[in-house]
DNA sequence: CGCCAGTTTGACAGCCATCAATGGGGGTGG
DNA sequence: CCACCCCCATTGATGGCTGTCAAACTGGCG
């Protein structure tokens, strides 16, 4: 982990592809926060759970972080997923024992701590609406995931999972993306096993809802309409 | 659906049994809002989409409160379940079609207006924080419910959401409580056939992790521990 | 009494978790 | 440079679980 300041943020995540005008407005509430705001730098599978310590809320500037449990059983589960622009609270004392993990390369996140948010609202009532925005953006987000866990048939869940996943990451119809997780973390995502999940991508491939160019580039077509078992 | 003023609220909401201390601060943070607040009772099965119109956020002061969709497939998802103490988010111009919906014999809510809501933390700094607080809890249910959805096997997901909704609905341990909605709506909401629901139930009491003295009165026996296999 | 919604149980086919094995790609050390 | 290892992804085989269809039972209500 490294510490990055305001000032170099502009350097860092510039360089990020597509940016969407939504996550334009993230990077400016970013810089208008000022002091408050903390940022780092993370590497591939480093383990943040320090971001929780003071509080308040975190939102990703780039990359990926995953915010699972490990249960009694071992298992890994995965709760949410955030990516670039997406926000995320920071709740000390929560007696369930959550973990947060890159799993990009690089990531880039900020935060503010609890005591600087509750001032918030006083010092700069705007801000702390844009902060409601983002939060109700949250509950959308895990809603979807609601929705999604709640289809019967694996194929519906992988093909709306990752429907979700490539509207979140291109505007363009239809685009190559790339996976920001493996088959492992889908599985823990979802909540099915990684062969079930390394199935049903397949099937969706042959039946040309799905293109991949590797195993982690991935292009959605629209034929989901054209398989009605698929909603 | 039925106005009712601030006045009559507490001779509704004094009646309900067994509150917790929480549920106290939600009963105070609405009789300080004053003017702002909008409340309603409601009766079972009524709809209550009109709730959503000024935006904003709501609470549940009685009763549960179903959020729903149907899919185009014809399929109830209930994505999140709301009971006494609850909020919840109003978002207008969401794309994604919601409905509330009343799950018990009656029901009293609370809203606040999307306008008079960017405005509280001027005027009432401490209630807004309150606001944060409770929408962080939102935020905690739906993760609690995506861990819930994400257990293998339908024993562990009725067991686990069971056991979720006990604590919630009781303080005292092992105690019985009164189902706040059908099989129908369980299985809509942890996304599995009513069948299996009542198929799991029933192994449940066979093997003494609940009792059931009607299919709606409820008790847990701790016996998870005892069961590895629950987890 | 008949009707209806909710709950439960049975039978069965299809799906999925599990175990097992293979292949590919990136890294390290010889 | 190559061998080796590890992680990831994929495919196969199989038993067990679950969705679906069907039917019986309950309690409430007119």
């Amino acid at each position: 982990m490294e510490r990055i300041s305001l000032a170099k943020l502009s350097a860092t995540v510039e360089l990020a592809p597509g940016r969407s005008p939504a996550y334009e407005t993230v990077v400016n509430f970013t810089h208008e926060l000022g002091t408050a705001v903390t940022l780092a730098r993370w590497e591939r599978a480093d383990c943040c759970d320090s971001i929780v310590e003071s509080g308040g809320i975190g939102w990703v500037l780039s990359g990926t972080v995953l915010k699972s449990v490990i249960l009694e059983s071992g298992q890994r589960r995965i709760v949410d997923l955030m990516m670039r622009g997406d926000f995320f609270s920071l709740q000390r004392d929560d007696p369930r024992v959550f973990s947060f993990e890159i799993s990009t390369d690089e990531a880039v996140t900020a935060r503010i701590a609890h005591r600087d948010l509750i001032s918030l609202p006083v010092s700069q009532p705007d801000l702390y609406r844009f902060v409601h925005e983002r939060t109700c953006e949250t509950i959308s987000r895990l809603e979807n995931h609601i929705l999604v866990q709640g289809r019967t048939r694996s194929a519906q869940k992988i093909a709306s999972y990752l429907s979700l996943l490539c509207t979140h990451l291109s505007e363009e119809e239809g685009a190559a993306v790339e996976l920001p997780m493996s088959r492992y973390d889908i599985a823990d995502h979802v909540g099915i096993a990684v062969e079930t999940v390394s199935r049903a991508i397949t099937d969706l491939r042959r039946r040309g809802v799905v293109e991949l160019e590797t195993p982690r580039s991935l292009a959605m077509r629209q034929a989901q309409k054209l398989h009605p078992d698929l909603t």
